[in-house]
DNA sequence: CAAAATATGGAGACTATCTCCACTTGTCAA
DNA sequence: TTGACAAGTGGAGATAGTCTCCATATTTTG
């Protein structure tokens, strides 16, 4: 899927410009202000050339997602290498709702664009989806968490968060979110398989 | 903003017809591969009719939410003068995934166009954040619910939960996000000021 | 029942999206 | 280097959805 790649040296420049454009724009959060044509010539190419490049609007939200979610997933690796699992996870989560906060323009884009058409994002959602769950498994394996709420109802609250970005006392909210799963997570009950180690 | 209503008769009939339609085309999902004209005729009224009582989709969709949001405060209100403060909210937050689950078509759309254009739906929403911050408010006075997280969280929580929809194990996850937040919500930090009574 | 007010509907103007292909640019072998 | 083939470009124009406008129809009022 990432292997099929002899692109010639002007498309690879131009791939290149685009999406940088492309992150460029969102962070702005001008992406849906910005007829998909003129884009183009933000980015100095032709429309073909961007059509040809990215299909969809979608096609070019993810890929800058996919830049997103690999800084992201490389965060969670190395927390959870350097930390306690609880405390990773923990950290993670407070993270990301930092992450959002400083990109909000791009977040916003994002959960539109992951609202409309779900399917596209799948795929990139996934490496994020599995960085999550495998920071949960291992605090449930610590006992420091419940083992009866799945990690999918955390990647949903995420979702809550990025997806309200415009209410207006977001930032705390966000944080009641974190603070709100992390110890509903360490909530004592349902955690009885834990002990069979 | 509710009171300004002389309509003539076949302009209210029109009007209903169209909301009506409208609430069935969301059920079904149909919403975005239909282009708003044939929408119109689907309705029954010309483009001109449609446009002149909803210049746009959201506020068409806004229409729709209403009543929507009109059954579930009816609901909260029942509940809160009928059981403990704690049991009302879990009741309510258990029966709004109930609700989606049994109306999806219609979350999935209105999700989606809140995304779009969050500020659209503000007004209709604020009704049903109304409705979850009394809940939550009676039971932090209970002495049952800490009172250092806003009540604007738990909407966050739902906002995910309801953008969410197409997730593969949606419902589970949607319970999982539920049992998170009142099991946070019920998490013995921070309930210190509580006691001031 | 006539006049005034209100509402209708759909033809067509307008606008964004996307396709297509004549032309340019890069690559590679000799 | 150079020729020739492959790969990529860009933008004019076809296509399709959105929305406006107004001659006509319906309701209300006096």
């Amino acid at each position: 899927m990432t292997a099929d790649k002899p692109l010639r040296a002007d498309a690879k420049r131009n791939r290149e410009a685009l999406i940088a454009k492309a992150r460029e724009v969102f962070d702005a959060g001008d992406f849906f202000d910005l007829r998909f044509d003129d884009f183009a010539r933000l980015a100095g190419v032709g429309t073909g050339t961007l059509y040809r490049h990215f299909p969809t609007r979608e096609a070019l939200a993810e890929a800058v997602y996919h830049g997103e979610v690999a800084t992201l997933c490389d965060r969670a690796r190395r927390l959870q290498a350097t930390l306690p699992a609880a405390e990773a996870l923990a950290t993670f989560l407070r993270g990301m709702v930092d992450h959002i906060d400083a990109h909000e323009g791009l977040a916003r884009t994002l959960a539109t664009l992951m609202a409309d058409r779900s399917g596209a994002f799948a795929e990139g959602s996934q490496a994020l989806e599995q960085a999550v769950t495998d920071l949960v498994a291992a605090a449930v394996r610590d006992g420091a968490v419940r083992d009866d709420v799945d990690a999918g109802a955390v990647m949903m609250a995420l979702h809550g968060i990025g997806a309200a970005h415009d209410r207006p006392g977001w930032r705390a909210e966000a944080d009641g979110v974190i603070t709100l799963v992390l110890d509903g997570l360490r909530s004592s009950a349902g955690r009885s398989a834990t002990s069979a180690s």
